[in-house]
DNA sequence: GATTGATCTGAACGATCGTTCAGTTCTATG
DNA sequence: CATAGAACTGAACGATCGTTCAGATCAATC
């Protein structure tokens, strides 16, 4: 053998994945085409089937790789003791992951539809994962008291649909800091599950 | 003239719309072919351009149709007096207008990037006066006492981002009549904005 | 410095895209 | 029943799509 196997792959490979989960993000899946991936990385189309089967098995990478990170991310953050520390720290986690990664949240809200059947359904058992964290915090809260609300399956879900509502707006360098916008939400949170402020 | 205008067209037209709207919403905008819609209607591709100039066009037209339904029906809604009633008010026509048309909301969110930016600048501007419709409620109240939040707007963009999360889930014929859906949030609402319970 | 295999080019494949248009079909009117 | 014009067909346009592949190029090893 003479090359050391991926001596460029290990350059152009995460290139690859950059311009498509930027271009993914900024005009969606079906409207982006493999040549114009090519183009961003400075690299003829032909090249990218180094780094991927196939365009879907591009776009099933990038969400599953985002999908791990998330729930690796999630698993590395301190383990509060009782359910109203457990689900700060869990909102101001939230907040924080996705304003660091916002094509990637996007593409992942976005371009689900576009995943193949068998992509589809582990990216969603994936995100399944992830709601049921705050599930479970939200189960010991009302158990414990701390919490009260009538379904937490749907508070969960309106939960996370508030927090990730963030990305729709935030701007780095606006007139609010990270730390103010994860205390805002943490409030609002709070009063959405009937703790106790 | 011999035929009346549209003696066909008033058929076909809304055909032509509703079969968009469908595909659309099932695949994107950018996936779905015009044979596509012609073959959900029934008809040759060359026959849709006799009710939209192009594919742009069309979305621009379904989303455009979306907004202005919207805004008409809130226009509708009994104006109660005092915040509170508003907000309640408010949190249950969202909720009620997003789960009879779940198509429309979930293109309009979804093919915002593939409008051309004309229309783009359209369609933000009439999202933009629905959120302030939701925003001068919060301000009547927070200037009365009745809500507690430290900025209007954001509250605004929580409130909203929590209340259309919940076409991600509901299913007509669940468990969960659409009124208990309703009552749920209000609660949600209620505490997110600080009003007293 | 020769070699070897990873990396990339450049061209090509068939398929499909949005759109146009001459010509056919249809139906409400006179 | 003749007719005028709306509605539609069916074929075609050039462009672009995802993907393949033989051959050129490159850099790390011997």
């Amino acid at each position: 053998m003479a090359r050391t196997q991926g001596s460029h792959s290990d350059i152009t490979g995460p290139r690859v994945r950059a311009a498509a989960l930027r271009l993914f993000a900024r005009h969606g899946f079906a409207a982006v085409s493999m040549r114009q991936i090519a183009a961003e990385v400075g690299v003829q189309a032909g090249a990218l089937y180094n780094y991927t089967p196939d365009k879907q098995s591009l776009l099933f990478s990038l969400l599953k790789g985002h999908m791990d990170d998330l729930l690796a991310a999630w698993a590395e953050e301190p383990s509060a003791q009782d359910p109203v520390a457990r689900l700060e720290v869990f909102t101001r986690f939230h907040i924080r992951f996705n304003l660091e990664r916002p094509e990637a949240i996007f593409v992942s809200y976005m371009e689900l539809r576009n995943l193949a059947p068998e992509n589809f359904t582990v990216i969603e058992q994936l995100r399944r994962a992830y709601e049921d964290e705050l599930e479970a915090i939200l189960r010991a809260g009302v158990a414990r008291g701390d919490f009260e609300m009538p379904d937490t399956k749907i508070a969960t879900l309106a939960v996370i649909a508030m927090l990730t509502g963030v990305n729709t707006w935030y701007r780095t360098g606006g007139r609010l800091s990270l730390d103010e916008v994860q205390q805002i939400y943490w409030d609002m949170v709070c009063g959405a599950v009937g703790a106790r402020g």
